[in-house]
RNA sequence: GGCAGGGUAGCUCAGUUGGUCAGAGCGGGGGACUCAUAAGCCCUAGGUCGCGGGUUCGAAUCCCGCCCCUGCCA
């Protein structure tokens, strides 16, 4: 069984969960999803990045303790992941003790090669990035980033991480494993900015008090991001040597606007700890509406939980990965043609299309076969000549699997939604061509309604396997339905177990279309 | 300013190594049917494949120049 570590970015908690955090989670879920119904050993890790200035002071604006202000924030989170039935197995939190003796220990791991350094540092520094900022990188002397913020002009004493000694290492990791970063535009683009070198990184904050106090010296907190990478492994029991148990992590999945915090600073502080890179990091891109500039008003509209229920979470998970391509950004202009696009989906893929294919293949085989579902002793083959048994249905339905499996091991979400999607549409133009009515009335065409009859359903199963990690729990009714006994099969076990019998409860529509 | 990737039907996008590559889905228009959630199916889009050159028997697909967009970096 092959093991399959997968983690998400942790979310950072000064603020309420929106529809970008839910994009991240629903794509890793269905990638979790996937992997578990092929069999592998899938551990997957969600979790909160709960330290740093912005959620110190935003506590404090609420006249909170900061604790209590981030317990709060993660009730809200993981609220959000349930009703959305994110698979996870873990809940990782940076204030959690478990966490920051990991922290600690790896940057204990780290200067003890020798790779932290302190230094006096004089400069800017921006309370909006948490970050120093170069003279030439201000515009009118603030943040071109926070214009509303002031800049601070300070001088501190900081702990440094030797990160330009990794440059080398690091281009060579990345060009001797392809899959490292993908998709390939975000390696690149690494690729790129390591040409241009590295500069050592402070690995310490002076004056942020709300942090994991730094090794040896607890004056100075660790600085976020070293706080917050480090809980792929203080997950999994770093620096238990269990954790390798489940360490390296088959994938990071992250949000395109933090590669370099995970293709650069996070592979080379496990290297100067003598820790296994991840297998790959993948960098998805963003939901945008008009360029991602959103009023409140706007942002209002796209409340989480009220977007969810417009269709219901599976609903939900499906329309995202479907509209929105896992490697890349989609941009609506408007939040209106977001919903009508919302909308849209729904109605001609799920209710339409899907929802009514099952009911029409339901209510023919209750009708002609009272519910027994013909010709399920003969699986169609899959491996020899295409098209040798089984129906034009059945043979496409196959291809359209091979395509699924593909993507979605190569983690081309939309292109596995469409392959499944492709199945539905076949299914509705057989039934169409084959004329199921007619055969019917036809005592002569038993035979040949049978097979129609049949295929119908096997096409059926394949999509709802193909169709579950992306919604888990419409593909289980529909297995229901279909007379499924047990858990959804996998695809290499799709036609061992295939239902015989229609239950009479099976009618009933599955995605209801709104009332007009 | 540097680097990278793009500009293809109203919309979202596919188009491998140059020769049925001018496509799919959605939307719009027309038609036949009835198992079904008035759903589904079939037909239909005449788009300078960003602009201008060039290579070639032949380019959306290769080369050069230009315009515009996006991302990363500065």
């Amino acid at each position: 069984m092959a093991r399959f570590y997968l983690t998400t970015a942790i979310d950072y908690a000064n603020g309420d969960p929106h529809m970008g955090h839910a994009y991240e989670k629903i794509g890793a879920d269905a990638i979790a999803r996937y992997r578990r119904l092929c069999g592998d050993d899938v551990w997957f890790v969600i979790g909160m990045d709960e330290h740093g200035q912005k959620v110190q002071q935003e506590a404090e604006s609420q006249g909170r303790d900061p604790q209590d202000w981030v317990d709060e924030v993660a009730g809200k989170f993981r609220r959000v992941w349930e009703r959305l039935e994110i698979s996870h197995d873990d809940f990782i939190r940076t204030t959690e003790p478990r966490h920051e003796r990991a922290v600690d220990a790896l940057i204990e791991r780290i200067d003890r090669n020798g790779d932290i350094y302190t230094a006096r540092y004089e400069g800017y520094y921006c309370s909006g990035c948490e970050a120093f900022r170069k003279e030439s990188e201000l515009v009118d002397g603030r943040c071109p980033l926070h214009p509303t913020r002031e800049i601070l002009s300070m001088e501190e004493e900081n702990y440094f991480f030797r990160l330009s000694d990794y440059r080398d290492r690091l281009v060579r990791h990345i060009e001797t494993h392809p899959d490292f970063i993908q998709p390939v535009s975000r390696r690149n683009e690494i690729l790129g900015l390591l040409q241009g070198g590295l500069e050592d990184i402070s690995a310490s904050r002076s004056r942020v008090s709300w942090g994991v106090p730094f090794p040896g010296d607890p004056e100075h907190t660790v600085y976020v991001w070293f706080d917050a990478l480090p809980n792929y492994i203080s997950a999994v029991g770093y620096p238990d040597a269990e954790f390798e148990r489940r360490w390296p992590a088959a994938l990071h999945v992250i949000g395109k606007d933090i590669t370099r915090f995970h293709c650069v600073i996070w592979p080379a502080m496990l290297m100067a700890a003598d820790i296994e890179l991840p297998e790959t990091v993948w960098a998805h891109g963003f939901v945008m509406i008009a360029g991602g500039k959103l009023s409140k008003s706007e942002a209002q509209l796209l409340d989480l939980d009220r977007l969810i229920d417009r269709h219901g979470p599976d609903a939900f998970r499906f329309i995202l990965l479907r509209e929105a391509a896992w490697d890349s950004d989609r941009d609506f202009p408007s939040v209106q043609a977001f919903l009508d696009q919302f909308d849209s989906r729904y109605e001609a893929d799920l209710a339409n299309d899907l929802g009514n294919l099952l009911n029409r293949t339901v209510s023919m085989i209750l009708k002609y076969r009272d519910g027994t579902i013909p010709g399920m002793e003969t699986e169609p083959d899959s491996d020899s000549a295409p098209g040798a048994s089984g129906t034009e249905l059945d043979v496409a339905a196959l291809a359209a699997m091979k395509r699924w499996s593909e993507a979605m091991d190569a983690y081309r979400l939309h292109e596995g939604i469409e392959a499944a999607m492709s199945i539905v549409r076949d299914a509705n133009g057989y039934i169409d061509r084959s004329q199921p009515w007619k055969l019917a009335k036809d005592p002569e065409a038993t035979g040949e309604l049978d097979a129609v009859l049949g295929s119908l359903v096997r096409a059926l199963v394949c999509t709802a396997v193909a169709l579950t990690p992306f919604m888990p729990g419409k593909c289980e009714e529909i297995w229901e339905r279909l007379g499924g006994d047990g858990a959804i099969p996998s695809p290499a076990r799709m036609f061992e177990r295939l239902p015989g019998q229609i239950p009479q409860s099976a009618t009933g529509v599955l995605f209801p279309r709104p009332e007009p």
